[in-house]
DNA sequence: GGACGAAAATGAACAATGTTCAAGAAGAAT
DNA sequence: ATTCTTCTTGAACATTGTTCATTTTCGTCC
């Protein structure tokens, strides 16, 4: 066996199946939610057989986390992406950002947060730690504006305001819910968070 | 037939079991959550077939919103029981009253805003109507701490507010994203709520 | 480049679970 | 008591996740 990372056919192949499949269950989930995707859908669409899905990804659980791992990352690409000048209109870069993406992507966000495990297994450490991460974006520049208070305390800050910004943004776009226009949505959310800046001493800059 | 509304047999032993499917798929829900449910689990645990959870319910999704309906309105009762003296503690009230719900039943509420609807069937609309008017029990205590403000206005602000405490609370205890204690959550929310009404230059009174 | 063994792909069969419905049981009406 | 209506039942079906013995493909060695 060679030991160099030479790809074999074979890994070739296994590496595209994935990507299919992938690619195939990103796409299911998005158009039609995660509660409508089926093993045997995302089989026949990929020109495989079942048993392939399970070779790949173990079990079904398997493809919806690897989808959920994919989606957490695009998320996190695009929030790092926001510009770090001044760290109030990061904040509200973030806040905003955070809002196109589950506009754009409400499916996915929604598999992220919604999906369950099966059995009571638990959930992947991995995936847990980067939406923490994703969370805790607004940190730095909370500590941009508030240098006096204690770190622990402002990283609490932090979590508070960006899963307040996940509660506005998903009740406000669940469809079932009345949903508020996205436009509307952006306005309201800046003002929110203009309001706690102000609450918390710091002027809309 | 006698027009008169008095309980045949018939109506007696259906509203008996109506009540005690409910209670079983209420405490099923409750102890193992909404994904646990069962449809051979329910009948069995009230010992009838399960032909006749069919035949209360028309279908399996029709017990869960039943459950559902009965949450929001458990909900809401406590949520207006809340005093209405002075409306900074009652926004305060609200808020804790979520949360205390929310720990001692975060199965229920989770069933309530994570059931999705079978083949994209409507989300029934009576339940729609409940929550929106368990979200806007913030509006009272706003308008009266900001008498100035357009009422509109007030109303989408109330309505941020809520799922602003329904993002924190629910991202807060999700065991799987590094659950917050609740004694401190509730001091995180309380301080969020202060620090939010100062925003709004509202004095925490 | 053919033979052998390892690895992977297959899909039929199984298991779990929501749903239907013909047949029987139970209640109401006379 | 008889008849009629309605409800109850649970076997059978449909859907969907999962397993695994068989077959196919791929890598390796001569």
């Amino acid at each position: 066996m060679n030991n160099v990372q030479e790809e074999s056919l074979r890994e070739r192949k296994r590496i595209q199946r994935r990507v299919l499949l992938l690619d195939i269950g990103h796409r299911l989930i998005a158009t039609k939610g995660l509660r409508s995707l089926k093993v045997r859908d995302v089989a026949e669409a990929a020109g495989c057989s079942i048993g392939s899905v399970y070779n790949e990804f173990g079990d079904f659980d398997g493809l919806i986390l690897t989808v959920n791992r994919e989606t957490v990352q695009a998320l996190t690409k695009r929030l790092t992406a926001v510009p770090t000048g001044n760290p109030v209109h990061q904040l509200h870069g973030l806040a905003d950002t955070y809002l196109a993406f589950a506009t754009e992507h409400p499916n996915l966000l929604r598999a992220l947060f919604e999906h369950r495990m099966e059995n009571d297994r638990p959930f992947p450490e991995d995936i847990l730690l980067m939406v923490m991460e994703a969370f805790s974006l607004m940190h730095a520049p909370l500590v941009q504006l508030l240098p006096d208070r204690d770190g622990e305390d402002v990283a609490q800050l932090a979590r508070m305001m960006f899963s307040a910004v996940h509660g506005i943004i998903s009740l406000g776009l669940e469809e079932r819910m009345v949903a508020v226009p996205p436009e509307q949505l952006r306005q309201r959310l800046a003002q929110f968070i203009d309001t706690h800046l102000a609450g918390l001493g710091i002027s809309p800059g």
